[in-house]
DNA sequence: TCCACACACTTGCAAAATGCAAGTAACTAA
DNA sequence: TTAGTTACTTGCATTTTGCAAGTGTGTGGA
C-alpha cells in the first residue's frame, strides 16, 4: 500500500500554492520577470531591494518548482537570463488579483511600470566584447 | 518637507499586499473564514493544522490590518467569533486565482470544501448553559 | 602589466519568524 | 470534587530573513 504523503500540508490548491509562493519575495520576482526583467542585476535593482542571497535562493526555488527557466545569454563567464515558464506566466492572474485588491484596499498603492512591452523577447544588451587570450584555468 | 516613508518597501500594490499576506498561513486563515469557520477552535482544526501560537498571531495581525473583525459570541469567558470585513472578503478573488493556478499547475490539488453556504450568518452553537454562582476573582 | 570597476553570486552572522509541546484560565459536565 | 473543553500563552529549538562583506571572472584604460 501507498503510505507516502503526497502533499506537505493538505491537498488544497491554495495551501500547495503557498508552499511554493508563500513568502514576501517570490511573487515580486515573478512580477519583475513578467515585466521583462531578465538578469540577476535587473532583479536586484527593483524598488523593494531584495537581498541578494534571498534573490539567489528564490531563483533557485522557483527554478526547481518549474516556474522559472534559465538560459545562458553569454559564456565566459556563463551568465543566465531568467524567464518565466508557462507555469510561471500563469501567475499573472494571481498578481493581477493582488494588484486589484491592493489598489482598492491599501491607500496609495499603485501598479508598477509594466516595462516596455515589445522588449520582452529581446536579449539583454551585451557590452561589445573583443575576444582576448584565454587564461588557462 | 515630508520625509516619512509611506510604504515599508515600495508603493507597489503587490508588495504592500504581500507585507500583510505574504506568508504560508495568513491566506489559509482567510480561506477558512470565507468558508464559514468562525471560532479559534474551528480554525485550528483545518487540515493544515496551523500551530496555535501562529493562529493567534495571524488573527491579531489580520485584525489590525482591518481584514478580520472580532465579535464576542459569549461572555464569561469572553469568546470571540472571527469574521471577515469587506476588505477581507475581497480577498476571495486572490484565493480564487490561487485555486485556479494550483489546480492547473500542481497535480492532485483540489478546491477544499466550501462549507455550508447558508450557515455563514448563524452564530456558533453555544452549549446550553445554566448560570451558576460566580466565584470571586 | 597593473589598476579600477562591474556583474553575479556566496558566505558569515545576528535577528526575526516558525513550529512543537506544554502550560494556563475559565468554564461545563458528571 | 474530578475530568474535560475551549481559547489561548509560553518556552525553546529550528529555520528563515536580511545586512554586509567577500569571491570569481570578466571588461576597459593607462
Amino acid at each position: 500500500m501507498n503510505t507516502a504523503k503526497p502533499f506537505a500540508r493538505s491537498a488544497c490548491a491554495v495551501a500547495n500554492s503557498l508552499d511554493i509562493l508563500g513568502d514576501k519575495w517570490s511573487l515580486l520576482v515573478v512580477r519583475d520577470l513578467l515585466h521583462g526583467k531578465r538578469t540577476y542585476g535587473e532583479l536586484a535593482l527593483s524598488p523593494e531591494r531584495i537581498p541578494t542571497n534571498i534573490l539567489a535562493d528564490r531563483l533557485e526555488r522557483l527554478h526547481s518548482a518549474g516556474i522559472v527557466s534559465r538560459t545562458p545569454y553569454q559564456q565566459r563567464p556563463v551568465r543566465y537570463a531568467y524567464t518565466l515558464t508557462q507555469k510561471g506566466s500563469a501567475l499573472g492572474e494571481v498578481l493581477l488579483a493582488y494588484v486589484r485588491w491592493g489598489k482598492t484596499h491599501i491607500p496609495g498603492t499603485v501598479t508598477l511600470n509594466q516595462g516596455p512591452a515589445g522588449s520582452v523577447a529581446a536579449a539583454p544588451a551585451v557590452r561589445s566584447r573583443r575576444p582576448r587570450a584565454k587564461r588557462a584555468g
